[in-house]
RNA sequence: GGGCGAGUGGCGCAACGGCAGACGCGCCGGGCUUAAAACCCGGGACACACUGCGGGUUCGAGUCCCGCCUCGCCCA
């Protein structure tokens, strides 16, 4: 390895490339000088680069991190060449769970836990040479970034998009606390083992679902990868209907949503959710009770997915509207409450969970749609699904549809006729549920909101005081007393109280204004808010007056590329989209979408090829690598290992010879170097331009891979002349910089220069001479390759022709036969079709 | 079960429908050296076969189309 002693002052070792020592100097330098400082100048183009900025976990750096963040960082430095305003923040996610459960375990406050762990990312961010500009560093923990996401959710909560709802939660008493689903296995906490019960629990709830369809349409426009699939999935816009069902001697209605309106003559019993209304109302039964109460304690997830369906018969039945019979009504937990209407109409004949939980109990199997071919199907044995193949089929109703209507005309008619009767009607849904915004917990934003209070004792923090706190009236933390800080606790811990720590804090909680008592909301926002507009922050970050000016709007917006990891594809870009959509429709920004261009890169596995974690001693930490080989090194190889996007494995090994392939820069550049003209000959020459045609065209598609593979020929080449020209050692430093930016600014700089070369104009080529005069081709007989020849590379299909049949392994191949057909393409093939 | 993506040397991976395996790692040989490391040079030939498997389109398919298998991610 290099040696880093205090020898690297002795004249011998003057001329080693040792990054240890000229990457700090170069980080230096930059910072000393502002040279990324982002700045707009009038008639230039602007791009935005943005990356996810990380979550400044207590481990700091992970590999991963650098390498979208080197991805990024040679876009931008490449366009600064290219004479293009880049805008390239970066920032902390650093409001969440880990510092709480930190702060809980050491008793150390979350906030210096953060300052500690930003502290460390951000030197090891500029260890590797990232071109930030670091006055516009955001935290999304400090109070002057806090006042402005607590304004956004003001203007949320002023247009009706934030509300409170009681929402069933995973409230685990032993621990204290609601636990994500995620948390929740059979019923049990994660950690620990303590059960765990679905409680209603006010909730601070997002209307995202008002936004589903902007959020699906514009999708369309985006260029991004299938995470557009994905989220068009994850909303999941349904068109369905809603249908009436009588219940039979009562008042009573029923009202299920279905897909599947074609299919509402076939339907033969109807199912009702546990939490349905209507079951306290019809079914007193001993057996129901049970069943209800059962339910009650399973999650959601165990409820839809149990292997077996389970039910209870109601005793009362339901009408169906369209032709009059009348359909026993069950309870089954697998038709979830929360879900459309807590309940549904049983089609066994053509859904596969109706048709089990028909078997299983014994339920009748009507048929009402047939395959379009004729093709007989037997639904007594196996549900009929195929919407796109099926058309009806003995309806033997009486709505207007007669058989072989093509299943997505009958919905049509089915819901025209519904309409008409007054007994149902067309419905939109999603998958997409409302966002549960509120976290019982210390460490997140304080949601700015006040309820009032009365209190018969007077003073409501008073230890024992009889408090009611009106949540049906929520006000608004006026704007000019935000930020709206968290109080100093000693203790984090999530307590008894499901209202959260904060409640505990009673003198930050309770607060009298004119003579009133009021109380604070004790629920902090989730994780997610500080991320949902980072981008907007970095525009105008020191602005105390409004969260961004429309000028920094102007300047940047929208983010042109946004590169992170893929498992922020849903919750995170949806999100921050829909509040995006809100903004917009404020007025506070000009685009419709934030992000133009996404990028995910592919995760880096650990040497053995397996998810880099702690637990199996393959984690690659970047400190020991930049000590090692230095910060160049791990960029270059980060980059040199496959495509962006690509999930792949470490090799230790092969940075090394990235390591060495810098190194061998490091010699070309630094060793005898010729300003003769006669020294740059014309095999050198094109080598040049044509790599710089290559790294310019591959950093544009971010093909990093592939540029660096060129950059190696060249200097494999370079490294043989007997001097390298000036020129061509020039442009290489120039090439080489936004990969690995110290050495290409020592090498710069050493050549002559003395400006960064940061702002240096990247090099043209020239296109005649990138193409080559003379060409190899291969020569097929049949499609099969006989031979190669050598010729001009406009060489004429005579030319070729002579030349292919002359080359010996072709003859014997042609030799006797008639050639039929002579195919040549220029610079590329020459094939013989011999018969 | 559904959606999306990927299968190429010992490994990471290259290949506008046109000589498969660029570049790097590893391996082998050689040079330098008393020796080793580092470094430098060279090699993986010829014919045949060969880009997960089976079909198809084409003068020509790793690349395009159809079916299948395996793996990964997301959803259920």
């Amino acid at each position: 390895m290099l040696d880093r002693g205090p020898a690297a002052m002795t004249e011998e070792s003057r001329s080693r490339y040792e990054p240890s020592v000229l990457e700090p100097k170069w980080q230096r330098r930059w910072d000393d000088e502002g040279t990324f400082r982002a700045e707009r100048h009038a008639g230039r183009r602007k791009l935005y680069v943005l990356d996810m900025f990380p979550y400044p976990s207590g481990s700091g750096l992970h590999v991963g991190h650098p390498e979208g963040y080197t991805a990024t960082d040679i876009v931008c430095r490449y366009w600064r060449m290219r004479g293009v305003d880049v805008l390239h923040p970066m920032g902390w996610d650093a409001f969440g769970l880990p510092a709480e459960q930190h702060a809980i375990a050491t008793n150390t406050h979350p906030r210096d836990t953060t300052r500690k762990n930003i502290a460390t990312f951000k030197r090891q961010l500029k260890m590797l040479g990232f071109s930030y500009d670091w006055s516009r560093e955001v935290d999304t923990t400090d109070p002057a970034y806090v006042k402005w996401t607590q304004w956004i959710f003001l203007k949320l909560f002023e247009r009706g998009l934030a509300y409170q709802a009681e929402v069933p939660v995973n409230w685990c008493a032993a621990l204290g606390t609601v636990l994500a689903n995620e948390e929740v296995i059979d019923g049990k906490s994660e950690r620990g083992g303590h059960p765990v019960e679905r409680v209603p629990l006010r909730q601070w709830m997002l209307k995202i679902t008002a936004y589903a369809d902007r959020l699906d349409a514009d999708l369309a426009g985006l260029d991004w990868p299938d995470t557009r699939v994905k989220q068009h999935h994850w909303i999941g816009r349904s068109e369905g209907a809603e249908v009436d069902f009588a219940v039979a001697g009562t008042d009573a209605t029923i009202t299920v949503y279905t897909t599947r309106v074609d299919t509402l003559a076939g339907a033969t019993y109807v199912v009702l959710a546990p939490e349905h209304p209507l079951v306290d109302a019809l079914g007193a039964a001993p057996e129901v009770r049970a069943y209800v109460d059962a339910a009650r304690r399973k999650s959601d997830f165990d409820r839809t997915e149990a292997k077996t369906k389970t039910g209870v018969p109601l005793g009362a039945r339901a009408i169906n509207p369209v032709n009059g019979d009348e359909l026993p009504i069950w309870v089954a937990d697998y038709v979830i409450g929360a879900y459309g209407t807590g309940a549904v109409m049983a089609v066994p004949a053509h859904d596969e969970r109706d048709h089990a939980f028909a078997r299983a109990y014994g339920l009748p199997i009507v048929q009402v749609i047939a395959p379009r071919d004729g093709s007989a199907v037997d639904v007594q044995a196996e549900a009929y699904t195929d919407d796109e193949a099926g058309v009806t089929s003995r309806q033997r109703a009486r709505v207007p549809v007669p058989d072989g209507v093509p299943t997505a005309r009958a919905r049509e008619l089915v819901t025209a006729w519904l309409v008409e009767q007054g007994k149902g009607r067309a419905k939109v849904t999603y998958r997409l549920r409302d966002w549960v915004f509120s976290r019982q917990r210390y460490w997140g934003e304080p949601i700015p909101i006040t309820f009032p209070v009365t209190c018969d004792d007077g003073d409501p923090r008073a230890p024992g005081a009889k408090v009611t706190i009106h949540y049906e009236t929520p006000l608004p933390v006026p704007e000019s007393e935000l930020p709206l800080r968290l109080p100093d606790l000693e203790d984090f811990r999530p307590g008894n109280d499901p209202a959260g720590p904060l409640a505990r804090a009673a003198d930050w909680r309770f607060f009298r204004k004119d003579g009133r008592w009021y109380a604070r909301e004790t629920n902090t926002m989730p994780q997610w808010a500080g991320s949902c507009w980072y981008y907007l922050r970095y525009l105008d970050p020191h602005n105390d007056r409004e969260a961004w000016s429309a000028k920094a709007y102007a300047d940047w917006m929208p983010v042109d590329l946004y590169v992170g990891g893929a498992e922020h594809a849903v919750l995170h870009l949806l999100y921050a989209r829909f509040w995006h959509k809100v903004l917009f429709d404020v007025g506070a920004v000009k685009d419709a979408e934030p992000f133009a261009k996404l990028v995910h890169q592919g995760i880096i596995l650990g040497e053995d090829g397996q998810k880099m974690a702690k637990s199996r001693g393959n984690v690659i930490n970047p400190d020991d690598v930049v000590r090692s080989h230095g910060a160049d090194a791990l960029r270059v190889y980060e980059m040199f290992m496959g495509p962006l996007e690509q999930v792949k494995p470490w090799q230790t090994s092969g940075i090394e010879g990235v390591s060495r392939f810098l190194e061998r820069v490091w010699s070309a550049a630094t060793g005898p170097v010729s300003d003769e003209p006669s020294a740059y000959d014309d095999a050198t020459r094109r080598l040049v331009h044509k790599t710089v045609k290559k790294v310019t065209e591959d950093i544009e598609a971010l093909r990093f891979n592939t540029s660096i593979s060129a950059m190696m020929i060249l200097v494999k080449h370079l490294a043989g002349l007997p001097a390298v020209p000036r020129d061509a050692a020039r442009a290489l430093a120039l090439i080489l910089s936004p990969f690995a930016p110290h050495l290409g600014e020592e090498i710069w700089e050493r050549l002559g220069a003395s400006r960064s070369l940061a702002y240096e104009p990247w090099p043209t080529f020239d296109p005649s001479l990138v193409k080559d005069d003379v060409v190899e081709i291969g020569v097929q007989v049949n499609g099969k390759l006989r031979g190669t020849i050598t010729l001009a590379v406009d060489a004429d299909e005579a030319t070729a022709r002579a030349a292919a049949a002359a080359e010996e392994r072709v003859r014997t191949h042609v030799e006797g036969k008639t050639v039929r057909k002579f195919i040549y393409v220029k610079g590329k093939i020459a094939n013989f079709i011999v018969g």
